[in-house]
DNA sequence: TGCCATACCTTGAACCACGAGGTATATCTC
DNA sequence: GAGATATACCTCGTGGTTCAAGGTATGGCA
């Protein structure tokens, strides 16, 4: 009960900025989760347990494409966006900020809102 | 596969809108969900089968407060935010907003937020 | 040699939005 | 007055997703 651990609202987000870092330049996984935790303050904390399984499912879907890299002996598996994973992240994005404006307009305004006259 | 229904990146954000609509002036479930409806424009739309277990769960929580009224025959049940449930919607509203903040900041910045040179 | 950090991965549980379905009354239409 | 629509409440089952925990293996350092 209680469900005091992590805040949420976080539904698809990993997916998002997997996207969005990947877009910018190939990472790995473990890559990923270091610089989503960093650039978020600490305030974005998704585990391996959630990027890894983002990161196979885009590229079953084809939104990714991987390559084995090694580095001083260490295996790596480094992803970069396909073509339509570039798609898919300007679809993400797009619903993303549609999503926060939404929200805001509620938590906001509701009175103006309404029906436009005043 | 598909789940191409809804955007997501909505967890949560049912309670955080039901305190806040309800922080302004007690409503009815029905009336919320159609509140959230037109409000965001038709971007969000919780059904009742998402509203009502939010607000049954927040009364049982304390959080909210609930009085039978009867108009035209209809019975409604009439919700208000109790003072605890201020105070939640004080601390879901902070998160929201820092989730939200972060999130940005990771699409956009990641570059200078490293540690400097490279 | 032992320990930690790096780097990959899987599994199980919990949660939550959603769709579909169910009840009942008032009002509007034909 | 019969039927459809809108109001108003509710529950259940499903599916997707995050998270914590655990598991494997290598390299560097003390």
């Amino acid at each position: 009960m209680t469900r005091q651990t992590n805040p949420d609202y976080l539904n698809g987000v990993p997916e998002l900025l997997v996207l969005q870092l990947l877009a910018r330049r190939p990472m790995y996984g473990y890559e990923l989760v270091r610089a989503i935790e960093q650039t978020s303050g600490q305030v974005l904390e998704f585990g391996e347990g959630c990027i890894y399984p983002v990161l196979h499912r885009l590229e079953k879907e084809g939104h990714l494409a991987s390559r084995r890299e090694t580095v001083a002996g260490r295996s790596r598996v480094v992803y970069r966006v396909t073509a339509p994973g570039r798609k898919r992240l300007a679809g993400r994005l797009a619903v993303w900020r549609s999503v926060v404006a939404a929200v805001d307009q509620v938590l906001q305004g509701a009175q103006h809102a309404k029906s436009a006259v005043s």
